[in-house]
DNA sequence: TATGGCTTGGACAACGTTGTCACAATAGCG
DNA sequence: CGCTATTGTGACAACGTTGTCCAAGCCATA
């Protein structure tokens, strides 16, 4: 900068008036200086810039489970635009579910002063973020709530879609209906299964834990359990699914089989309509749910005090192919 | 700082020497300035320190075309994952396609003088990059090569790929096959299409450009340019896509019509066995194209200054149900 | 012509950190 | 007992930028 003042004649202050934008300089120099700064390749550093003047550095962090996940990437999509309206830059990391590897990332995005932080928490307790969030870094929870900690959160209702899922596959007769899950400990699968029981008992309809698979990691876990529960004594006729991974290895070992019983499966994805087998899925709109919470974040970053919010988005049951019996 | 020298007696620089694990500072005096540390919750701004050691400030750079597509989603979880061992943060930043918007994000992260860069072309001119490399910043192109520009670049075998999938299907005797691309604007694109014509001409099958789609963006519109070439006189008993989405649309059209034309896709995917038609695919391993990238990358970033290389990875066949006839 | 306000430019310090250097204290040597 | 190494410590400046403040120049008004 010193040199493109020396090349244009003016002081360095001029200079960075000119680069910033500042009023009050004339349009003489102002030419003079750009001239100087092109002449030189001139660019200034952001870095530089936010540590003198404490300000923004047009930077978010976002915290996801991994990224190379659908659901995560499709968030970080949505984040990435609504920040790139803002003209802000968006930092991504992955905790692989590991909540110490979730905290030392946050610290580390917090070290580097990002304006903002977008967060899918992994652990149940985030009360060492109070003290980053009373040094004033805003941030959002998305997907999941925090643990411990009064902060904007953004959810779907897990639980009134599971329970208007469940309640269909419960009219339609179904009163034997396997559910398989990926963890009990994950905050969504809880509700999801809550939203379950909710459907069955007014319906008079016994949970029964026999038919409640846990630890279902992948879509051949699924499939294996799908397996050992329909070759069990009085098999399901009907599979709850917590998730799209688990849906896709129910639907092949039930095609597999030639069974025909009912599938119901929460998460939507792209293929749904290709696969050969009457699938009801329970869909949220994943976009939406980032993008509100990236525009909360960014409400909190041009400085709105307001006392912490939660949003809740919907759910929509979405039937393809044959309906469930 | 300051306060965390005070509060231990000792200057700054010691507290400096100390959070930087430098030799030659007492024990006790360690000892001191680790529980004033603590005592403030003191962290390192790793912005000032990077512009005052103008090191590295531990960020790479990875710009892609679009995060939420699977395809690059799987590419930053690969980069992520080895940045982390390298402690390393990662900034993700989407192009859109836009070679305009690509120039002007790639000059960003440069401006916040990231470590290195990561980056899957949009446009065709990069030379505007060489001033960034001469200055130091180095960066590996991936999927697909830089426009006027020699760098460190890994790339797939897309013409030996789509030349094993299309040989196979000659010698299966398919003499006309349709042939659905989104762009032949695209590198990719354009080296598979290379390699259909060099299995077709050695089989003496002629090169029909009226079974040659290009534009075709999406599934719907694939399934559009099936149903018309179906139609015409002399219709192509097989099919070959370019990409994952054409191969979607052109198998839910053929599964519609009940037809049984062959179909080759290039780029595998998740539920392909799910999927209720006899499929080829040519696969290859995203993950490994990013890791070799991302690793290249970091050899450059430690100081390994030899010529720049082109890595290329194989490509698979792989059948899936029936072959093709 | 003197006064005051407004515009414009520049000197200086500061953001939080680390590299350089010098100095003090200690140890080792003849 | 001096002398040199060695080790530990701190003062200072610097990284590239911007906020603060002051001064100089200009115009309009009294």
């Amino acid at each position: 900068m010193a040199d493109v003042a020396d090349l244009a004649g003016v002081s360095l202050k001029t200079v960075s008036r000119v680069v910033n934008n500042a009023p009050h300089v004339q349009p003489e120099l102002i030419e003079r200086v750009l001239a100087a700064v092109a002449e030189l390749g001139f660019r200034r550093n952001p870095l530089a810039s936010s540590l003198r003047s404490g300000q923004t550095n047009a930077t978010i962090g976002l915290l996801i489970e991994e990224i190379a996940n659908p659901f995560y990437a499709t968030i970080a999509g949505a984040a990435a635009e609504v920040a790139r309206q803002h003209d802000t830059m968006l930092i991504i990391a992955s905790s692989e579910e590991d909540p110490a590897r979730e905290e030392q990332l946050l610290r580390d995005m917090c070290a580097r002063r990002v304006d903002g932080l977008l967060v899918v928490p992994a652990g149940d307790d985030h009360s060492f973020l109070r003290a980053e969030i009373e040094l004033g870094t805003p941030m959002v929870f998305l997907d999941r709530p925090a643990g411990g900690l009064l902060a904007d959160t953004v959810l779907l209702d897990n639980r009134g879609g599971a329970r208007a899922g469940v309640r269909r596959l419960v009219e339609a007769g179904h009163r034997r209906i396997g559910i398989l899950l990926d963890s009990i400990g994950v905050y969504t699968m809880r509700e999801r299964l809550d939203g379950a029981q909710d459907a069955l008992a007014p319906a008079g309809v016994p949970y029964d834990t026999r038919l409640v698979r846990d630890g279902v990691r992948d879509p051949a876990a699924a499939a294996q359990v799908v397996s050992e529960l329909l070759e069990g004594p009085d098999p399901p006729t009907a599979f709850f699914s917590l998730n799209n991974r688990i849906t896709l290895g129910v639907i092949e070992e039930l095609h597999r089989r030639g069974s025909d019983a009912a599938v119901l499966g929460f998460d939507d994805f792209d293929v749904a309509r290709l696969v050969p087998y009457p699938l009801t899925v329970i869909a949220y709109d994943t976009r939406e749910l980032a993008r509100t919470a990236t525009e909360l974040l960014f409400h909190r970053i041009e400085g709105d005090r307001s006392w912490p919010r939660t949003v809740v988005l919907p759910t929509e049951l979405v039937a393809r192919g044959a309906p469930p019996r």
